[in-house]
Formats: structure tokens, C-alpha cells, sequence
RNA sequence: GGCCCCGUUGUGUAGCGGCCUAGCACGCCGCCCUCUCAAGGCGGUAGCGCGGGUUCGAAUCCCGUCGGGGCUACCA
């Protein structure tokens, strides 16, 4: 069987260790686009074997992660799956019973090596400018000398045995790689106290879920000659589905300077870009971006353009910089894209968090905002911006503040001169529309004052939108209505 | 130290031996448009790490070198 005939089946694999990285965000983009561009089976699985740091919480997090970014999975949890269960939690019995079989074919082997003796090995290979690997001290014991460490009281690890022959794997996005046997030695699949490692646990999944291509982070190539032994191995045993996954290591996600982005890093976790209002399709889009290009000169994109183009492939090795200002564009040109009916409906749950609107919007409320939606969306690059932009519009009267800086500037003497044009010019005004109001302010401002234009209308958007920025004043004024214009314009006047 | 990976403007990339006087996007700077801010338009800034090969011809292939990164656990 060729390797594109065969079905591909994919995963993401996280530990549910709070807020997902951006970096892995990236790693499940990639992995869901590989499998929907095949035709085939996005898995997701729960690596949540380290009780000390996962929590439920973390675990329901990731759910609504994954479901928010819209990178849906054809089989984990909650969706099910015939080769589940997808939490390495609930999944422990098969990890003993596979090191018990890898165990009795001399694939592993116990080692009872104290943590102090490996140690001071270590230190002697290192200072000898050798590997510093387990030097295979324990792994032919014999009976007696098992018997020996036992009576000793000394409890053994597993270690898997690393055959002698180099590894050779043609990796996906790197071409050839190759690992001499004496760099790649025993290592260990089961602690002393019997629990399962990453070591075992992450291939003994991908083999049994029947995984044929593993999409992950660099950072783990230089497991990878581990991993495929085990595998050939756990095919030998006939354990899994039969198949040794064809691997490609993804470039990092840099952060500022030239280290690998972390979790703690400002804006190196997921939560951040959902508060502050990303698109799921304009971060993904962004990070699509890191490591792979559609090709020609595109960048703007559909998560559904992605999966038709995506390609392996053409996945770029070398590490990569986030950079927040043009994930921001990305996200703004598709703030910009979206029919305004959607936007709408984006911005209101940041409009109601700030209390602007009801929890459940009023109909005038829905209206109102569907008049100013178009108003700010080219001037925003995150959703929360529309709810300062936007606030003078939902504020009530009394709630409205002219801000403090902006008035001193532009609400001066002869700005108030400018005030008082605009309210007699405004007052008497029918109908009160956009072009109406317009041609109002400027016979009576640039006409009859005599004043440039932005000289004119400065004044009266600060005194009405309580901003020297706000969007576009004959609209606002428009959709504020002439009671709360004339309002606005009188307690500027009144000050 | 050992092993592995990587190397195109500030950042992300296009480029798969001649189309490259190296394209695009973001950023930055300037101009235009303009009721502010945006959006839009126009222009500018800046790059193939270095050294050897191979070739009629190299950003593209090979070797070396330098630089950066990762791994080197009874973490994942």
C-alpha cells in the first residue's frame, strides 16, 4: 500500500494543562488541515496522565478551545470513536498490559539502576565527550543478579531496548533524517513505581488508534528515533492497527528575541486572543502563516481554502516569530470581510460583558447596533475596540462623559462658539439624517463660521461622541438621535 | 560536551538552476484622499550569514564554516 492510498488518520494531543499555547494551537491548525485536505480522521486525544498538573477544568477548557477555533474532530472526546477512549486517563490497563508483552518479548527489560548511579555514569560519559545516554549497564541481566537487586529491595524501571542499527526516517517537512545507535539509547517506558511514561503512553495511542501520520513540534524529533522501534515492535506483537505513522516536525513558534514563545508569555496563550476579541479565522489564518504559505502572493484566506491547499509538503522547517501586529492585521482584514449582519452578532456578547447592552439585547438595542456595525468595521482590529468606539452610542445620559483630555483641547471658548453653530443648526433640523446633517453643519460651520472643516466638526464630535476619535460624526449623530445630539451639545455648552 | 534541526529585508514568506536589477504582506517613513480615526491609493526603507566548489549560469545543488535553536529525565 502507498502511503497516499492508505487513510489517513491524524491527532492533536495536548495535556489539559490550562490555556492552550498558541504554538499548539498552530499544531492542531496543521494536523486538521492535513487530515480534512485527505479525506481523512482528525483524532483528538487527552494526554492527561500527569495528575499533578491537570485539572477538569484545564480538560473542559480544552473542549471549548478547540470548538471555539472551529477545528472540528471526527473522533475524541465527546464525539466518541471506535478506537477510543480518547483520555490517556481512563486508558492505564492497556499501557501494563502492552509493557507486559514488550517485557515478555525481550523488547524491555527491568534495570535496577539507582537514580544516583545513572547519574554519576552520566557525568563520566559527558565529561568523556560521550553520549550521555543509559549506557545498557542492566539490560542483560541475568536471573540471579535480577534476583540479586531484588532481595536488595531495589525496585526496576522498564527501559525499552534500543535495537543496534541507525534510524532513518524521511520526515515530512525536513527530508532524511538519521540517528546512530550509540545516541539513541534504552530509555525508560515504565517508572519504578509502575506508572506509564510519555515514552510508552503517546506511541502506544497513535499505534492503537491506528494514527499514520504524527504532525507535532520539533521540539520531539530527537524522539523519534525512539518512537519508531517501539512502534516496529508493537506491529511485531501485533498490538495497534499495524502501522509504524510517518513523522513531521514542525518548525517553532518564536516569541520576542529568539526563544520558543511560552504559555506565560503575553500573548502566548489561546485565552488572551479570545478576550480580546481575534476571529477564530483570523488567528488561524495568522498562524497558518507561521511555517506554511498557500502560494503566489496570498495571505488572506478560509480555514476551507486551507484544507483544499494544505500540503505538507510546503511546510517551511526553519523556526518562525510571532508577531503581534500582523496577526492583528490578519484578524482586522477579516473583521473587515465579514457581511455586517455577522459582525454584529460577534460584537455583542463584548457589548454586553461592558453592559452596554442586556445580557438578552432589546430590539432597539439590535437595531441600534446593526446601524453603527458598519461604522466601525474598518476601524477595528479586535472586536473589543467597537466597545469604546462604539459606547457613546448604548451609553445612557447620565452615564455619558465627555473625556477629560479631549474636552480641555477642543472645548474651549471658541469651541464652544462652534458647539452653540451646530445646536442652533441642528435643533429645528427635519429629517435628521445622515445628509441632512451634514449639509446643516457645514452651511452653518465651514460656511458660516468660516471654519476649515476640521476645525469645524472637532468641537461638536467631542461634545457628542465624547472622543476627539470616534467614527464617522454624521452618521453617529444620526443614528444618536436629535433629542440626545441637542442633549450632548447643551451639557457641552453647560460646563 | 554529545546528537539533531535551522539560516532570503525588522518580522512572516515567495523563490525549487536562467523569468531575480530578488516578488508579496506586516511594520516603519512620506505623499494623496479626508469631518477625526481608520479604510483605500501612490511612493520609499531594508534581505539571499560567510567561504569554497559544481555549472555557460546559483538565493536555488554540494562541502565547509559561522551563527541560532532543540534534545540530552523514573517531564510531556
Amino acid at each position: 500500500m502507498t502511503e497516499s492510498s492508505r487513510a489517513v488518520r491524524v491527532r492533536f494531543c495536548p495535556s489539559p494543562t490550562g490555556n492552550l499555547h498558541v504554538g499548539n494551537v498552530r499544531t492542531a491548525l496543521f494536523n486538521w488541515a492535513f487530515a480534512r485536505h485527505h479525506g481523512g480522521t482528525f483524532v483528538f486525544r487527552v494526554e492527561d496522565t500527569d495528575a499533578a498538573r491537570d485539572s477538569e477544568e484545564s480538560y473542559q477548557g480544552l473542549l471549548d478551545a478547540l470548538r471555539w477555533l472551529g477545528l472540528d474532530w471526527d473522533e475524541g472526546p465527546e464525539v466518541g470513536g471506535d478506537l477510543g477512549p480518547y483520555r490517556q486517563s481512563e486508558r492505564m490497563p492497556l499501557y501494563a498490559e502492552v509493557a507486559k508483552k514488550l517485557i515478555d518479548a525481550g523488547y524491555a527489560y527491568y534495570a535496577y539502576d539507582t537514580p544516583e548511579e545513572l547519574e554519576e555514569r552520566r557525568e563520566t560519559a559527558r565529561a568523556e565527550g560521550r553520549s550521555s545516554g543509559y549506557d545498557g549497564l542492566h539490560r542483560d541481566l541475568t536471573d540471579e543478579q535480577r534476583a540479586a537487586y531484588e532481595a536488595e529491595g531495589r525496585k526496576p524501571v522498564v527501559r525499552f531496548r534500543m535495537p543496534d542499527e541507525a534510524i532513518v526516517f524521511e520526515d515530512l517537512v525536513r527530508g532524511e533524517v538519521t540517528f546512530e545507535p550509540e545516541h539513541v539509547s534504552d530509555y525508560v517506558i515504565l517508572r519504578a513505581n509502575g506508572q506509564p511514561l510519555y515514552t510508552l503512553t503517546n506511541p502506544v495511542d497513535d499505534a492503537t488508534m491506528g494514527i499514520t501520520h504524527v504532525l507535532r513540534g520539533e521540539d520531539l524529533l530527537s524522539s523519534t528515533p525512539r518512537q519508531i522501534p517501539l512502534h516496529r515492535a508493537l506491529v511485531e506483537l501485533g498490538i495497534g492497527e499495524g502501522v509504524v505513522p510517518e513523522y513531521g516536525h514542525l518548525p517553532f513558534v518564536m516569541g520576542p528575541g529568539n526563544r520558543k514563545l511560552s504559555k506565560r508569555d503575553p500573548g502566548g496563550g489561546l485565552a488572551d486572543y479570545r478576550d480580546r476579541g481575534f476571529l477564530p479565522e483570523g488567528l488561524l489564518n495568522y498562524l497558518a502563516l507561521l511555517g506554511w504559505s498557500i502560494g503566489g502572493d496570498r495571505e488572506i484566506f478560509s480555514l476551507q481554502e486551507m484544507a483544499e491547499a494544505f500540503d505538507i509538503g510546503r511546510v517551511n522547517p526553519n523556526p518562525a516569530q510571532f508577531d503581534p501586529k500582523k496577526c492583528e492585521a490578519v484578524n482586522a482584514q477579516h473583521i473587515r470581510d465579514l457581511p455586517v449582519e455577522d459582525l454584529a452578532t460577534r460584537l455583542l456578547p463584548y457589548l454586553a460583558d461592558a453592559g452596554l447592552v442586556g445580557s438578552e439585547p432589546s430590539e432597539a438595542e439590535l437595531a441600534l447596533l446593526a446601524a453603527a456595525t458598519p461604522l466601525v468595521n474598518e476601524r477595528i482590529t479586535v472586536l473589543s475596540e467597537a466597545v469604546e468606539m462604539l459606547a457613546f452610542l448604548f451609553v445612557s445620559e447620565d452615564g455619558f462623559a465627555v473625556d477629560p483630555d479631549d474636552g480641555a483641547k477642543t472645548l474651549t471658548d471658541d469651541g464652544l462658539t462652534v458647539v452653540r453653530a451646530a445646536r442652533d443648526a441642528l435643533a429645528g433640523l427635519d429629517p435628521f439624517d445622515t445628509a441632512s446633517i451634514e449639509a446643516a453643519l457645514r452651511a452653518a460651520l465651514v460656511d458660516g463660521l468660516g471654519l476649515k472643516p476640521r476645525n469645524a466638526f472637532g468641537p461638536v464630535r467631542v461634545a457628542v461622541s465624547g472622543r476627539r476619535i470616534s467614527p464617522p460624526l454624521f452618521e453617529s449623530i444620526e443614528l444618536l438621535g436629535k433629542e440626545r445630539t441637542l442633549s450632548r451639545l447643551d451639557s457641552a455648552l453647560a460646563r
